[in-house]
DNA sequence: CGCCGGGTTGAATTATCTCAACCTGGGTGG
DNA sequence: CCACCCAGGTTGAGATAATTCAACCCGGCG
């Protein structure tokens, strides 16, 4: 499967939709970003991303599938920290080993790449390129995400908190490029989406269930769309992440 | 007041015995650390601490006081992301402009400096110097402590929570030399508290009335008294930030 | 065919919240 | 100097959100 990989073109494209809605790139970043990812590796549901790609990787970048930063108490009780979505960092920079207080794990299959230039390519001149003052952009907004996670769990309701998460995604996959509008592929199972919200299965379903009967949302197989996209948003407080990030 | 505080030393030591513990700086780094602070402006208690900071501040530190991270709903419930304590930095790098998505207020009255220079001193020779390494580091565990902010809230209980927390903050304080051992000052109110640990704070109040007769803590005044840590992180799964930063 | 992962449902239980009252000590104005 | 006042802490009791446990259903797959 990695030699299958290694020979076909990765696209690149979600990582540079996504950057391109953070900051403005030439055709000379967008070769750069082409050129920097390097060396995909699938890895299977459930198993751990960082193993899978070997260690002493810097940089390492989600292309395709989902994956979550997760933390799991002695007890086994699962806490999702947070979505990694095709076109985010699985880890970037700063921390030179694996961290040892969480964990990424593919939700569904995925396939992870170096991307090492690529922070190589943002260090230079001072991280004074345009480059990394996207990527800087970008530092900020999953900043912004990680107080939101905190804020749903902390004062939200299930019901808000569900709204809000899934505005969320279909805004992040939007932005990466990945199906725009209002409806969007959800591929992971209730559990998963319980440990990320702290909430039971049932009570997952059950408010999943509820969004439904008012109309807010509709979901087949996995398929969700938000029906009520500005209702959801009232609902749950949302603010859309290009509005938190100082978006010239 | 900002007059007679800039005739006199600041005082730099949470930040120096901070960054001592997560590397190692030689007296010529201290040096820097010490010309770094400027400009030290004392906040009152609930205010904004970059508003009273003046704006164009790249990189601010607390040195005095404490202050949270919080994002407020439209309806008014407060979340508290993270405490500030003397020698974090309230903001550093990255964001330029000030983040729309959380604003820093003080919880006490708290004094804070500009320290420009040592993120400047980060940045040169392409963060390869000791201080940068240094400073990564600190970066990595201020992650650490947003992923368990998270976990705590999604996954466990109010009494849990509690424990955690207040083992974090003694952790934090006794790292940035500022008393150190198992008693400490905890100078907010309990509804900050509520508002740090999502629950109300007659609950909030009731599960340190629980902790106390459980033995764990002890109060009295704003004095808390960690009686039995080890009961406490192992009943609330605590791994001391020391241990998740690869301290070297 | 039969199993199994994942979704759904019901009913009892529990954690936590809300509301409302009361208490206390330190500060303040008369 | 005393009476009041207020912020913050504490208590009780009823209400509610969410959990747990257990069962059942369904479609895909070996």
């Amino acid at each position: 499967m990695i030699a299958a990989w290694e020979r076909t073109i990765v696209p690149a494209d979600p990582l540079v939709r996504r950057l391109s809605a953070f900051g403005s790139l030439g055709p000379a970043e967008i070769d750069l970003l082409r050129d920097a990812i390097q060396r995909p590796v699938s890895v299977a549901s459930r198993f751990e991303v960082s193993t899978a790609a070997g260690k002493g990787r810097q940089a390492l970048l989600l292309v395709s599938g989902w994956a979550a930063r997760q933390r799991v108490l002695a007890d086994g009780r699962r806490q999702i920290i947070s979505f990694v979505l095709p076109g985010d960092f699985v880890s970037f920079s700063l921390h030179r080993e694996p961290l040892r207080y969480a964990s990424t794990v593919a939700l569904t299959p995925a396939v992870v790449a170096e991307a090492d230039m690529l922070l190589e390519a943002c260090i230079a001149q001072d991280y004074a390129t345009p480059l990394a003052s996207t990527m800087r952009t970008v530092a900020a907004a999953e900043d912004a995400l990680l107080a939101h996670q905190v804020t749903r769990l902390g004062r939200q309701t299930a019901y808000e908190r569900m709204s809000h998460l899934l505005l969320e995604l279909r805004e992040r996959l939007s932005l990466a490029g990945i199906e725009p509008g209002d409806s969007f592929t959800l591929p992971i199972i209730q559990e998963m989406l319980a440990d990320a919200l702290g909430l039971s299965v049932v009570h997952t379903n059950r408010t999943l269930q509820q969004l439904r009967r008012d109309g807010l949302i509709r979901m087949s197989g996995m398929k969700v769309t938000l029906v009520d996209a500005a209702a959801l948003a009232a609902l749950s407080d949302y603010v859309p992440i290009t509005r938190l990030v100082g978006r010239s």
